[in-house]
DNA sequence: CACCGGTGTCGCAACCGTGTCGCAGACTTC
DNA sequence: GAAGTCTGCGACACGGTTGCGACACCGGTG
């Protein structure tokens, strides 16, 4: 449903949440600290982010102000029963919403739901964008696959990019080539062709049975779930 | 009356549901896990799915998830009495109605007839076709018969979409060559035929007896219910 | 000035699609 | 009923389309 980063330093919270959030239906990565939370972050490229507020060392609010530097990705901030709610600094830092420990799963899902429900209006319709265990997140213009980050030229992004925009649905040569590159001659058209190549080369667990770009002979290309 | 998919991972409901539904007049084709079931979905092409929310793995807002990326089909969710029941989540998801388990027949058929009546309003414009048990997708360029992916050639796929797109109409062979071949001499023009006899040997039951494409002796080929 | 990553071009190989041919069967016409 | 024409259909070989590796160009950078 979502893939989810949760970070925090209590094992038995963090392994029954993380639990519990899976049978939600979420994706959920997990870290223990601070700065394993945002090497996860960069790495999987999450859809939301839970945060404790208390960690060890660089605390939840460090971390959601490390994120914000970089990404817009919603952010749930976890705060103990009982904790000086700090709700002003916690906004202030860019959290989305605030839940109370112990949490309910249930609450957490819809919680969860309502953060990515509300989204943020001044982003591209579909920020992130999940395909198998393809993530493109279409804001930050990162590709991660199964969870590792997929380095792509400027050409290979944009290529994928309008792929997806269009899952299921053929693109010829042409638009393909008017769209990703630019060009509006059909020249000798290898180009797109190679362009496919090198994309499958760097997304494609076994370029000869791709999963997510389907050559159809004659026509184009399309990408989307065989 | 309408070609349906029950993806549901309880052996009995799945089996008496899909039984009862087969009284009221519905094909019924069923998967018990979320993968199988968009394989299922994918191979077969169904006019409605109606979806268990608790799947072992993928849950049943995943799949429909995966399914809207592609697809516009109504979805039915199904839940189990008691459980939380997401409609928020789940239409955000995409569903198009809720039912709760256990489920009268009666009910089920009413509501599905009612989600086909309600049709899809404010959805993009089908790109798909039906004729019979045949479904063109001229978007993906696929073609499912019976619910089986029919794999054409791209001068199959064009004759098919060409002969298509004028249902109950004679196009002659000089039509077809100029608008599928792109040939404006007729020479010794047993390629249409041939391209015919190809295209029926993929979507035909039975080439003695065409159901899709009528040869009108003289005349060219016709396109439509027999 | 050398290096390097990105990108367009070229060429080769393999596979699949497709046009051609021939024959048999079906239909029409006389 | 017979001849002539039209269509179905299997076989085969040529050619086109695509995948893919190699190479050259080019702009940016240390």
């Amino acid at each position: 449903m979502a893939h989810l980063l949760l970070v925090e330093d209590d094992d038995s919270v963090r392994i029954s949440l993380a639990k519990a959030l899976g049978r939600y239906g979420h994706d959920v990565a997990t870290a223990s600290t601070g700065p394993l939370g945002l090497q996860a972050f960069r790495d999987r490229g999450p859809e939301l982010v839970i945060l404790d507020v208390m960690l060890p060392g660089t605390d939840g609010f460090d971390v959601c102000r490390q994120i914000r530097t970089s990404a817009t990705v919603p952010i749930i901030m976890l705060t103990a029963r009982g904790d000086d709610i700090d709700v002003v600094g916690g906004l202030e830092a860019g959290a989305d919403d605030y839940v109370v420990k112990p949490v309910e799963p249930r609450v957490m899902d819809a919680r969860i739901r309502a953060v990515l429900r509300r989204g943020t209006p001044d982003r591209s319709p579909q920020p992130t964008a999940t395909y198998g265990e393809l993530v493109i997140d279409r804001a930050a213009m990162t590709v991660t696959r199964a969870g590792r980050a997929v380095a792509l030229t400027p050409t290979e992004l944009r290529l994928l990019l309008e792929l997806s925009r269009s899952p299921g649905q053929v693109l010829s040569r042409q638009q393909l080539l008017e769209s990703v590159w630019e060009h509006s001659y059909l020249g000798d058209s290898r180009l797109v062709d190679n362009g496919v190549q090198r994309l499958r080369a760097k997304i494609e667990p076994d370029t000869t049975a791709p999963a997510y770009i389907q050559t159809v002979r004659g026509f184009g290309y399309r990408f989307g779930p065989v």
